[in-house]
DNA sequence: CTCCTGGTTGGAACCGGTTTCAGAGCGTGC
DNA sequence: GCACGCTCTGAAACCGGTTCCAACCAGGAG
């Protein structure tokens, strides 16, 4: 009967009981050849006995590598960031990284966070989700050869996914203008700070052309800019609800967003789609069950792709600091359809 | 001009360029005492020309420790993991210690994962959320004295964090009995498998015990069980509405259940509350855009203080393994009133 | 002037693995 | 029967920090 051990063993007390050397005790650990098979019978039993685990953190130092994939995203904020970090857990789950999460969020914690990413030691390759890390830091990675895959952000030095904002706010709107609207609002963000990237501008640009496109002016007042949050965008189709000339259809930049809209139509006793049409962006789970016609992006995807491509670069393959761009589609649900007369 | 250091610099490099011994340079770095003023900025000086990190490699092999929390999580499946997780994030982010998340969704995952919980080399402390860790488990954390929290389930060796299901039931319960409902039923889950925490057949509890105690009646077929998903409780209720006499009001173990409530009666044509009342449980986001009467329990705060006990615990506290109960509230909107006539 | 005290300092041991390298043992080809 | 080559093995160096401990130094007390 053994003693449970209470002290946890270490290599070289298994080494002793195995009546043999570390590097033997290492071989057997790591599935090395040239080792005997009786000899790798006795380092598994005195491994068994001795209940030994090896130090993952010893391990590391030796081989100079953390193991860890760093996650740097906005987590507080969108679903639709959380929806790509389940992308992401899902590659690594079968890979050996573990993942560290690094929340970003107030503009202070932000700079801290980018200073973590200049501590990049604690981590050997880095996922950074709809952010766009400053140069300095850029340089820190490069300097440290920490690879780096951006998510939702663009990046001339570093590989990076990102959607067709400009394709998929015309996509939107082209499906508004085929349904026979033409006053369509756009609700999207005011441009964040510096770190975060926004695709809201873009998905404006979409928007305005394909209004030119098909022969349509961008009225007054018709394009707003607020926050992400839902509220903040209620309050906003309020106003332009309110409006006498109000408009017919609403392209919100976001799912969440468009919410908002559906919210403020409802407040003011409108039918959607009969006197307003509402269109979303992301597609997020809510969606569906809101009936909201909006423009997939692959979230889930994009974070399961650049999972593997950080995979690869951290398997040693050299990648090129190419754009990838993930592909839309436009999903029609309930919120649209032909204006009222 | 410094050239660039193409190989990091190590503490002796410092310690060599500043003209004293690694030691020093250690006080130093970790703003030990007994270090004269003069040596000081010395040092600094060097660190800053060869623009010196720190290993934290090296640094925790030294110390014995990680700096990491890991967090074990059914990550996927609902959105209130996730307002949890978030709670442990925004403690965390103040600490000094990094996150680790341990996804768990397949069945085969979760055994990986506890054998991972059992490689717990890999973080100080753990955080557990809505998971029941096997005996196996909690001996090794016990011997390897990595302490551990549970968030949302219960374990008699470990401090844990719940609410009180039943009494949630009866919260939800008595507020349709109050309105005047007598013809009620549930939606609940199945008996997870033994490593998932089973909160819904507390909350069924809690809604037969205030029937009774209202002298109602559970009726026949009138508690059914399903999965988590929004689908599987939609096609339930779809079954249920359909039925000669039907109820007149369905409590459903989370709002997720509560919404495929909401679209079965919206695809019969059923008005709520009019014809039909709904309440959830948990109050996650959606929610309040479904308008939807729900019990409120403390997600986000769960998470926070299941962090912040985990941390006390880390700092050397000995904490007892006993459970805290996070306390709920019944939030009423639109989806309950009186039954029809 | 000597002794003692307390602040500074650096050498070396240590954390627990991996890996290099040289050597031991043994079978085989000639 | 001998040299060669292959497999198996362990001592020791190494990864990059922290910290113990002894030595050094300066200033104040006696």
């Amino acid at each position: 009967m053994e003693a449970l051990p209470t002290q946890t063993a270490r290599i070289r007390d298994v080494a002793a009981r195995a009546g043999v050397g570390v590097a033997t005790v290492s071989r057997v650990l790591n599935g090395r050849d040239h080792v005997a098979a009786a000899t790798r019978e006795r380092v598994l039993a005195a491994i068994g006995e001795l209940g030994y685990r090896p130090s993952s953190i010893a391990r590391n130092l030796s081989l100079g590598r953390t193991r860890v994939v760093g996650v740097v995203v906005p987590f507080f904020t969108s679903p639709s960031a959380v929806e790509r970090v389940r992308g992401i857990v899902d590659v690594l789950n079968r890979s050996e990284y573990d993942l560290s999460l690094f929340d970003v969020e107030a503009p202070d914690r932000q700079r801290r966070a980018f200073e973590l990413l200049g501590r990049a030691d604690r981590a050997d390759g880095l996922l950074v989700v709809s952010l766009v890390p400053p140069a300095a830091a850029v340089e820190l990675l490069e300097a440290a050869r920490i690879p780096c895959v951006l998510v939702d952000a663009m990046h001339d030095r570093l590989p990076h996914l990102v959607i067709d904002d400009v394709g998929g706010g015309m996509l939107a709107t082209r499906h508004l203008i085929d349904l026979g609207h033409e006053r369509i609002a756009f609700i999207g963000d005011k441009p964040p700070d510096a770190y975060r990237f926004d695709s809201s501008r873009d998905r404006t640009i979409g928007f305005e052309q394909a209004l030119r496109e098909a022969g349509l002016q961008v009225r007054d007042g018709y394009v707003r800019e607020g926050t992400p949050s839902r509220h903040v965008a209620r309050s906003i189709a309020a106003e332009l609800l309110a409006a006498g000339e109000r408009p017919t259809a609403v392209f919100a930049a976001s799912d969440t967003q468009a919410l908002g809209v559906l919210e403020a139509a409802r407040d003011l006793g409108l039918r959607v789609p009969e006197d307003l049409s509402v269109v979303g962006f992301d597609d997020i789970e809510i969606a569906s069950y809101a009936g909201l016609t909006t423009v997939r992006q692959p979230l889930f995807e994009s974070g399961r792709r650049g999972a593997e491509l950080l995979l690869q670069s951290l398997d040693g393959e050299r990648l090129p600091a190419r754009k990838e761009t993930l592909s839309l589609e436009l999903v029609v649900r309930t919120t649209t359809g032909p204006p009222p007369r």
